[in-house]
DNA sequence: ACTCACCGTAAGTCACCACTTACCGTAAGT
DNA sequence: ACTTACGGTAAGTGGTGACTTACGGTGAGT
C-alpha cells in the first residue's frame, strides 16, 4: 500500500544511495554519513523518509540508533512491478489480434 | 542501467498514471489526456520522460502516436530491487551471528 | 488547396524538496 | 557532575520539475 511512497523515496540519488549502504549493512547515522557526501542531519532526514515508506527499521543501541532494511518494503515494491505483467500481456494479444490475421 | 530514471519517472503520481492506464491499454496522446486531470502538453511531456527511462516505446499511426509498455524497462527495475535480497539475507545472517548464542 | 485533428516544443510560473547551519535532548564515559 | 558523542528537529535557501498557454509542423479528409 505504500508503494507510492517507496517509488518517490528511492527515486532521489542521495537517498538511493543510504538505502543502498544499509542493504550492504546496518548502520547507525554518523557512520553513513561519514561515507556520503552529505551532512549528518540530511542522512538524519533520508532515513525517515525511507523508514516512513516502509523500507527501513530502526533499533536504538545506546545512543546509536541502527537502521536496516525491511524486507516487506521491498516487497511490496516488487509487487506493484509485477501486477504490471499481465495488463502487458493482455495488451500484447489485443495487439496481435487488432494487427495480425494468425486468429486461429 | 536505466533503473534510476526508471524509478524518477514512476515516483511522480501523475506520471504514473500515465504509464498505469497505457499499460491498460495502448493510447494515444489526447486519448490519455481525456482521462486525466492535465492538459494534452503536459501527458506528452510525462510520456517523454516515461520513454526516455525505458518504460514506453511508441509507435505512429498517422498522425497519432500510439504508445505502450516496454517489458525490458520493468524487468530492469525488478532486476534492481531483486539484487537487495542476497544483501538484506547476508545482514540478517550477520545480526543474528553478532547477537545470537544459537551458533551450533 | 483548405481545413481539421494530432502532437511535440518553447517559455514562463509556482510549488516542492534536498541541503545547510544552528539548536536541543539524551546516553555513556571519567 | 561534567564532558563528549550521537542524533532528531527547526528554519532558511537554492534548484529542480510539473504544469500552463502559445506556437509550429505534419498527415488525413473533402
Amino acid at each position: 500500500m505504500t508503494y507510492q511512497e517507496s517509488l518517490a523515496a528511492l527515486a532521489d540519488p542521495t537517498r538511493r544511495s543510504v538505502f543502498e549502504a544499509v542493504a550492504r549493512a546496518p548502520s547507525s547515522v554518523a557512520l553513513l554519513a561519514k561515507e556520503l557526501p552529505v551532512s549528518r542531519p540530511a542522512v538524519s532526514q533520508h532515513l525517515k523518509v525511507l523508514s516512513g515508506a516502509g523500507l527501513l527499521t530502526m533499533r536504538a543501541e545506546g545512543t546509536r540508533r541502527i537502521y536496516a532494511v525491511r524486507p516487506e518494503g521491498l516487497a511490496d515494491l516488487r509487487a506493484y512491478l509485477d501486477q504490471f505483467w499481465g495488463d502487458v500481456l493482455d495488451s500484447f494479444a489485443k495487439e496481435v489480434h487488432s494487427k495480425g490475421d494468425s486468429d486461429a
